[in-house]
DNA sequence: AATCCTTTTTACCCTAGGGTAAATGCATCC
DNA sequence: GGATGCATTTACCCTAGGGTAAAAAGGATT
């Protein structure tokens, strides 16, 4: 989120689709209005004319964590949902009265897939990328370090072989000595 | 990290490679060897062939943190130094001896760039995307709430007219109270 | 002005994790 | 076996932030 500047202007966009043919629905959508929930799949990748935007999604408590503020010539989209078959966990809540421009997955592809194999692929690896972090994110954001340990062991056993206990430690956002400490707690 | 497979297997990259006629370097790095340091321009997206490897870098009191882990058939780089200009400020360190595949800018480009504009937009989307996300995860990872919500004020003042401040407490990963005391301690 | 509802602040006590430092363990090298 | 060096655990005390609950402060609305 949040962005120095805004990733491409509206004005871009609207070239591209014209080359390419393409006309890009609009949304407007209330204040307080929620319209993408979780469990729905995310339909388009939305380019945010005017507006504020919240997505929060529910921790393990059933809190509402915010994910992301999205404002206005921002993009934003639920990658997992978007891109893959993955369930929605996002919520997209009109934080003010806001007008959209939605791309369609087809409308994304007929951009994106106009020819080569290569640029599928890079275009996969950019992808991925992006899904990687926004998993880290969430998983730093809300889960305890304790939790994110334990994660971390029945994912990626082999990782204890690879590298040393402050290694992990730091990646998992803690002291070493914090790390030794839970895991003296969790051998009873 | 982790992804539950790799992005893209090694005879994927191999076969595009051979269609465009390029010809990826090789690199062999020992164990313990830090094969990219921290201001160094990141000039490859690297492919780990076999071995693993921790990304750190330094937080504000000069400590390793840990970015990153990645091991074999997973991509590395340093989206902030390879995808644009900017400083790198991670480190590649080896942690067990490691064969990578390098692809250079020109070649990811060569792969990339092919010839479609929207195809160029695209990618810069989903560039933007990571390097957003990646920019956050250190954020969550190391700085203080107190550090994050200066940070805040500073880059997005506006927010506080839009969100409220359980909203931004939750972005800042921390509950409304915990940020109202903060508030009540920076107001002296 | 009185009421209702939402947002924000305070207060109390509790827990996870930090900082420093020392102790232990484990390899390696002589 | 002793010495050196790194990784890990323990211990001590401290701080940031959590949980619950109540109080205060703003808006709206009538």
């Amino acid at each position: 989120m949040f962005a120095a500047e805004p990733y491409v202007s509206k004005e871009n966009l609207l070239g591209w689709a014209n080359e390419l043919g393409l006309e890009f629905k609009k949304l407007a959508v209330q204040k307080g209005e929620v319209f993408l929930k979780e469990k729905q799949r995310c339909q388009y990748f939305y380019f945010i004319e005017e507006g504020f935007i919240r997505l929060y999604y529910l921790d393990l408590q059933g809190h509402e964590i915010t994910h992301w503020f999205s404002g206005e010539n921002m993009m934003i989209t639920s990658p997992f949902s978007f891109f893959k078959e993955e369930t929605n966990i996002l919520n997209f809540e009109a934080l003010e009265t806001t007008s959209l421009l939605l791309i369609s997955r087809e409308q994304w592809k007929a951009l994106s897939e106009e020819n080569e194999n290569s640029n599928r692929a890079i275009r996969r690896l950019s992808m991925e990328f992006s899904m990687q972090l926004s998993r880290r994110v969430m998983s730093i954001h809300t889960e305890s370090a304790e939790y994110r340990y334990l994660k971390l062991i029945k994912n990626h056993p082999l990782i204890f072989q690879k590298a040393n206990l402050g290694h992990i430690a730091s990646y998992l956002g803690i002291t070493q000595q914090s790390l030794s400490r839970i895991r003296k707690r969790l051998a009873h």
